[in-house]
DNA sequence: TGTCCAATTCAACAAGCGTTGAATTATGTG
DNA sequence: CACATAATTCAACGCTTGTTGAATTGGACA
């Protein structure tokens, strides 16, 4: 019972699946099942073809994950890093927002990618610590330095400790990413499209009044998220 | 080879491990593993006993994760009820950040249960969300009415939302109990055991700022968490 | 002593997993 | 037209998982 019967329709056509839609695929799945759950016989039939595909464009399926995080990350940190620059002169109130924005931007689509580094985070991230480290680490740096120039500038209570509001703001935001939609519905009478922006909009305002040096100051004009 | 040699030493003395050894196995091995990866077997190996075993005394994995929620869920809710009664006049503040410290003294032992919770939740919490309601709803309820009383007695800003303040509250909690002895000591200088309880406090006292009627007033004094 | 019963183990099941090696095909190039 | 080659599939491997049915044990009670 070492060979079986060799009859079946076989080998196809060249390039009928590259590795961005193999990508596509796993995004969708990871955002499903989770790193673990998530099986590459999914992902395959997600992407209509054979899981031994995916062995022939990555080496393992932490090969793939860590690939579907590299796509994603190098576009959060372009728009942080631009939005840190000193030569930024608007209230900081604005720019801290335009963080959530930012974030709002690129990972809205992205559930999977925010559970799995919530996840893998969470349980200290053995195995693609590096990767994460690697990726994420610029990025809370580039923010870090908006709170930083807010507190040179005024805008910021004396007290704050700038890694710490960092950590708060990214993490609330992810958080509201994920588990607004799914919460605030159950518990308020909102529906799920608009929960999102509420969510963000009231945690901001609380944040702000937490962080800034004159809380009862109206805050300036934020822009609305595209939803 | 239906049967194999009969010969080991078979079935042993009753009540050798009973239901809440078999749960407190579970807890460790949920804690490490999380709701999908954590097997039976391993359980069982925690245990000391045959994965057979477990389902003597529960119907599945499923039912197993559900006792052990079923388990620690009355105490918090317990806590958090006493707290939240009218006749409690203390400040505020100091109400919620006894919030806080009831989620820190039930749930600082137990990361299993956070961050299943926080797993179920975000993916939908599909097939246990019935208990997750039931279990979880009253706690927030009440929370929500330490929001309320604080806003009639004239203690936080008029414009705050109650049920969106309990639930900033809640989730941040909940978050750095898990995330914080990760995070924290990985991008700033904090040895783990500190971390948590700083990362409370800080969180805390930016929390309050946001929502106090009176920002700049001082925090009552507040009770450090029994570390 | 014999009998019942709750507690426990054993052995096996079907299913799913990540992974691999060999076979197959379609295309571009000489 | 032949050939090399990149892209794809097939079939299988060894492993782990949740779950079950039958067998076994030891004490309680008559």
């Amino acid at each position: 019972m070492t060979a079986a019967s060799p009859s079946k329709s076989r080998g196809p056509k060249p390039t009928k699946v590259d590795p961005d839609q193999l990508l596509d695929a796993a995004q969708a799945v990871f955002a499903e099942a989770g790193l673990q759950a998530a099986s590459l016989r999914a992902i395959a039939r997600r992407a209509g073809c054979d899981p031994a595909l995916i062995y022939y464009h990555f080496d393992s399926k932490e090969a793939l994950f860590a690939a579907l995080l590299q796509r994603r990350f190098p576009g959060v940190l372009k728009d942080v890093e631009r939005l840190a620059e000193a030569s930024d002169l608007r209230p900081t109130a604005q720019r801290l927002w335009e963080v959530l924005l930012i974030y709002h931007r690129h990972l809205s689509q992205d559930p999977g990618i925010r559970s799995l580094v919530r996840g893998e985070i969470a349980k200290g991230a053995e195995g693609i610590t590096g990767l994460i480290e690697g990726q994420m680490r610029p990025v809370v740096t580039a923010i870090r330095r908006v709170f930083e120039q807010g507190l040179e500038r005024g805008e910021l209570r004396p007290g704050l400790h700038p890694m710490l509001a960092t950590f708060f703001l990214v993490k609330m935001q992810l958080e509201i990413l994920d588990v607004a939609p799914v919460m605030l519905p159950r518990f308020m009478d909102l529906p799920p499209e608009e929960a999102v922006v509420a969510g963000m909009r009231a945690w901001f305002d609380l944040f702000w009044r937490g962080v800034a040096r004159d809380p009862s100051a109206p805050l300036p004009p934020l822009p609305d998220p595209i939803v």
